[in-house]
DNA sequence: CCTTGCCTTGACGCCGATGTGAAGGCATAC
DNA sequence: GTATGCCTTCACATCGGCGTCAAGGCAAGG
């Protein structure tokens, strides 16, 4: 499978997974071309990158995932590393949530005092 | 009041309140010197700009505040523009909430799932 | 006169995942 | 031969809120 093709299949750009490639991910053979030649189960690896950066991971953290997988597990977020980058990841989600919430809660206070605001004008100059 | 000493004040830099006035959010006057000079108001509105970055807004979303600070209003975000950009900000948040709570929903399925198989795996090899 | 310490403008660096060319090689079909 | 459509590498552009030099002016005190 050469690069277009499986780009198509994943749903990415050629670009992508050069970039992928670039940062370790990735690992195809090379024809007598030159050209990246994939084999199938990279498709299953490139959904799994595109499916943890959807999640909010960095290539970074994905990389014990890839690993995970290319070492013969049915899933790749079931080794050591990776369920460490998973509770790191959460841990991090659950602050911003937190932030998020705080946020929330002042633009709602803002935006109820603001009505209030107008309302008073409007006793004001009836 | 010179550009440091307000950067100090506000409790920030002088290069953040250039950075602020090439955005139009802040308007010195200048000295003979050259030298930008801030009255006290403008403590009130540098305050007003960190406080809404730190709420997750841009620069442009928070020039409203200032024009309504300026206007002569107490708060900035009584104006009609300020109460759209809020608005448009709280639906944004609210947006990034539930991708958040989707995301650490997952995180929290997989991270269950890597413990369970541990466990098989731990029953297989007593 | 020289140092110190403020100020000025201008411009490049950062971060991360990609887009977007440029310039060229290879393969296939006409 | 040439048109088409893949592929290759190299490298700059994007977004936003600054940090961080660089090179220089101005003020005041020794």
């Amino acid at each position: 499978m050469l690069i277009g093709e499986l780009a198509e299949r994943a749903g990415t750009s050629p670009r992508t997974l050069r970039y992928y490639e670039e940062h370790g991910l990735v690992r195809p053979r090379r024809d007598v071309n030159g050209y990246r030649q994939y084999d199938d189960a990279e498709l299953r690896v490139v959904h799994e990158i595109r499916t943890l950066l959807a999640d909010g991971f960095g290539l970074d953290d994905i990389k014990p995932f890839v690993a995970c997988l290319r070492a013969g597990n049915e899933s790749g977020h079931v080794c050591p590393d990776s369920v460490a980058v998973l509770r790191r990841r959460l841990a991090e989600v659950d602050g911003y949530l937190a932030q998020l919430t705080d946020v929330r809660q002042r633009l709602r206070d803002q935006l109820s005092q603001a009505v209030q605001e107008r309302e008073i004008r409007c006793q004001m100059n009836p």
